[in-house]
DNA sequence: ATGACATATGAGATATGA
């Protein structure tokens, strides 16, 4: 079972880059984030006819995620359990049916959190101590469970290609990445480090000013956890690099693994 | 030090992103 996540930054304007993607790699399960849209723009018929069966969290204008799988999907759950004020559309989970065995998958979209310090900054905050406080709800099923999407969290100086820029930005400061450390050290397994613990100069996102791209001036930002159980699934974990060489592309790029 | 670039909204300029 092939599992990807990316933040394709409008689902509306990157739908041809997207269902492009989708028909040459044919992932079992797709997660997505940043869609911009609310549901009923969500394009559902298109990836229905791709074969797909579609849950959507959608938002107007900012947001929104996806979780999108060639089997059904069950127990659906819209929005991160911890705060029923909270009104950004950040979190999708639910169910698949892998060979051997069913997979809960999230679909998520961790605040950004600039400027920090600030309200922004603390509401990242809060919402990971959430985030932890649900991996530590699912942890208890012993059930194989994924958690993929946008982080906005730089895990170490290597998933960088300048990390002294960023040392006071919200994606990697010293609490960002505690906080990020807080939720690993619950048992969970990150699936591209797991696998590539040597690897320099992997990104997953690049800014579009300043000739990010061609300098591979990038950050690592969208990752998949594993519960202990999806863990010993792992069989691989590529990032999709060539999806930033388009006209007009995301800023971000797939991520995918295999399980079993 | 600043801006650079992109998207959505809505029809110009602003908010957000990372």
């Amino acid at each position: 079972m092939r599992i990807a996540t990316w933040n394709v930054n409008s689902i509306k304007a990157h739908f041809e880059q997207v269902t492009s993607w989708v028909k040459d790699e044919k992932p079992d399960v797709l997660c997505l984030q940043e869609l911009k849209c609310e549901d009923h723009n969500f394009p559902t018929a298109a990836f229905e006819e791709l074969g797909y069966t579609c849950a959507v969290h959608g938002q107007k204008t900012y947001n929104g995620v996806a979780l999108l799988a060639r089997g059904k999907i069950e127990d659906v759950q819209r929005g991160l359990p911890g705060d029923a004020s909270d009104e950004q559309a950040r979190f999708i989970s639910g169910t698949v049916f892998g060979a051997s065995r069913p997979v809960t998958v999230a679909a998520l979209y961790l605040p950004n959190g600039n400027p920090a310090p600030g309200p922004k900054y603390d509401y990242k905050l809060g919402w990971m101590e959430r985030l932890v406080a649900h991996a530590q709800q699912l942890l208890k099923s012993e059930d194989a469970f994924v958690l993929a999407g946008d982080y906005n969290v730089i895990p170490a100086a290597v998933d960088a290609k300048h990390p002294q820029n960023w040392l006071s930005d919200a994606l990697f400061l010293p609490q960002t990445r505690a906080a990020y450390q807080t939720l690993v050290n619950l048992g969970l397994t990150e699936s591209f480090r797991a696998l590539h613990p040597q690897e320099q100069g992997a990104y997953s996102f690049w800014d579009y000013q300043a000739g990010a791209w061609p300098k591979n001036n990038g950050i690592r930002i969208d990752h998949l956890l594993l519960s202990p159980q999806a863990a010993d699934m792992l069989m691989a974990a590529e990032i999709h690099r060539d999806a930033r060489g388009h006209e007009k592309p995301s800023d971000h790029v797939p991520v995918m693994i295999e399980l079993q």
